[in-house]
DNA sequence: TTTTGCAATGTTATACTATAACAATCTGGG
DNA sequence: CCCAGATTGTTATAGTATAACATTGCAAAA
């Protein structure tokens, strides 16, 4: 089951949600023998902190408020955070947000609402199979592909005039 | 037909292709009553130079070449030609390529070799409507999406150990 | 337990990407 | 011709990301 189940409810319980989300990181990265250090703990739990995308000099902004902290402290813990696949880069944006599908293998895929900057990771369905087979016709052969798209998502549908 | 078929034979005439590009740049505005000047013509002519993404300060630079030119210069250009659909940004590279669809209404869709950095602008059949059907399922109104797939280009393919 | 070597972080500087703000100039329609 | 809006020039600065090298921390080998 994924962490984010495609947008929230209003009585969604975040608290519950970052838990977890960091619970699965520690998990992941004891298997994989690789260090959760506090740093990139911090880091993980703010850009968790919401479900929109959180730009690395927001999440410096945050890191500075107990103490010094430089771009290449939070941009490496990013970096160490895709490669864990525990975070994904929203290139549309230069933003980044925590992974829905962390320990899964999958193609990151995101809806992103142009209204209220919520963001869910998804997995349509045929997507990613539709994809491969049409870059296939080409002759060409994938191996990561960005799927960014920005609209409306259902709450703010529902608000409209 | 496209601009841009696919990936490009080595025998593929380049002068040819910008050409067509400038021309069917020429037509569009022409019929949309907006203005194709001199600075816009030339840097959609260098954005199509190569069929690889070309960075903004790259632009710049050839643009300095022929006399003084800043950024906004360039970025106005860019912003001006996207608007057109005459060129789209390449979100996960930061640079532009001129569309190979000008004038057909379309989604976005690239493949691009990160071995020659060669990129190909396609429409993958049905991705577009899986996507959007997909994106319903949340309840989610697509309004324009960022497709972009990185791995190895048929040429590239064939030159492999 | 001490050593040691690599991983991680700190620190400073700088590269790269993009836009704000305002002045000057050009262009097409009245 | 004259004007209003569009385009371009110019300077400065915001925003995003990495290079390079010093220092510290940690864990496995000796």
């Amino acid at each position: 089951m994924p962490l984010s189940l495609s947008f929230q409810q209003s009585d969604h319980n975040h608290e519950h949600c970052i838990e977890r989300a960091l619970e699965r990181a520690e998990e992941l990265c004891r298997v994989q023998r690789q260090r959760l250090t506090a740093q990139r703990r911090r880091v993980l739990e703010l850009v968790w902190a919401q479900h929109k995308p959180v730009g690395a000099y927001a999440v410096l902004e945050e890191l500075q408020k107990q103490g010094r902290a430089a771009p290449p402290t939070v941009y490496r813990a990013l970096e160490f955070l895709q490669q864990m696949g525990l975070v994904h880069k929203i290139e549309s944006l230069n933003a980044y947000v925590g992974c829905a599908f962390a320990g899964q293998p999958h193609d990151a895929q995101f809806l992103i609402c142009e209204q209220c900057d919520e963001l869910a990771e998804v997995e349509i369905p045929r997507l990613s199979e539709t994809l491969n087979e049409g870059a296939a016709i080409s002759g060409f052969e994938p191996r990561r592909s960005t799927i960014e798209v920005l609209g409306l998502c259902p709450n703010c549908l529902d608000l409209r005039p």
